[in-house]
DNA sequence: AGGGTGACCTGTCGGC
DNA sequence: TGCCGACAGGTCACCC
């Protein structure tokens, strides 16, 4: 469920409130994606400094070594002084002095992973190739061609892999290239200047939106605080296939790329 | 090295 | 009602 934008509203639902608490227990649930990759009861006693994100991941640093949490396709965090027992899903928690913090994940392709520090082994195995953060400074027209101009691949495509731009998922991959007029079949390699100057706005302007609203809720995504997303009622193309295009009234079509669904409006999105 | 595919896991929904 | 296949917001290991 959750692409930078939930992943953002996710930090930022708990991330000041748990930021100077002190671990008072770890406890595990069924097997995530990944072992934690350290004795949980070595993170007794350390204090949480801050919540970080990159790409999709959450990076919870802790006066010493940290927490890379993802969320993979159906995790949620919660986070709280009182939460409710822990139910079937829920398959690790963090007990800290300043409250709770609890992974729900039914599909389990979630992972909470601990690394000495970000430039361990650990953590650059999951850090190491994601792209550019999106909504930073560093995100600029220029190096954006660049990266794109070197690759063959469908522009749709490109952008889920994330190590051109990082965090854009199959939902904002869909928005954005609506909103920029580009068809998600066509070559990265062949969008010229300015249609990239103008993908890359649009990836902007749909990501900081899209954490404005809370994110997407789709079936269950919720932050940390149990707030729901709305950006979901203002998708422009995605899970819209058979209904009109809200620009030009055109039947909103889907197709399958790398065995996921892309949407795009066919008169929107000519090539 | 880039690009394509299967694998991981559970829940839900539509069709027969 | 029940069963079965397709699909779901991610991404990695593995092939060519």
């Amino acid at each position: 469920m959750p692409e930078l934008p939930e992943v953002e509203v996710t930090r930022l639902s708990f991330a000041a409130a748990i930021a100077g608490g002190t671990v008072l227990g770890v406890e595990l649930g069924k097997a995530l994606r990944w072992p934690l990759g350290c004795s949980p009861a070595r993170l007794i006693g350390r204090s949480v400094r801050a919540v970080r994100r990159r790409g999709k991941y959450l990076l919870i640093d802790l006066d010493r070594g940290l927490l890379l949490v993802h969320l993979g396709m159906s995790g949620s965090l919660q986070f709280g002084r009182q939460l409710p027992a822990p139910g079937g899903h829920d398959h690790f928690q963090l007990v800290t002095s300043h409250g709770t913090l609890r992974l729900h994940d039914p599909r389990r392709f979630g992972a909470v992973v601990y690394a000495e520090s970000e430039n361990a082994p650990a953590a650059q195995k999951l850090l190491g190739k994601i792209g550019m953060e999106p909504l930073s400074d560093a995100f600029a027209v220029d190096p954006f061609y660049c990266a794109l101009h070197g690759r063959r691949s469908a522009i749709k495509q490109v952008l889920l892999a994330g190590d051109v731009v990082a965090g854009i998922g199959n939902i904002y991959a869909s928005e954005v290239l609506f909103r920029s007029g580009i068809r998600p079949t066509l070559s990265a390699a062949r969008l010229t200047r300015p249609r990239v100057a103008k993908l890359h706005a649009a990836i902007k302007t749909v990501l900081a939106r899209a954490v404005a609203k809370g994110g997407s809720t789709l079936r269950n995504f919720s932050s940390a605080s149990g707030e729901c997303g709305h950006f979901q009622l203002e998708t422009m193309v995605y899970a819209r296939a058979g209904q009109p295009c809200r620009v030009c009234h055109s039947d909103i079509k889907s197709l399958r790329q790398g065995q996921r669904s892309s949407f795009y409006c066919p008169n929107c999105q000519k090539f």
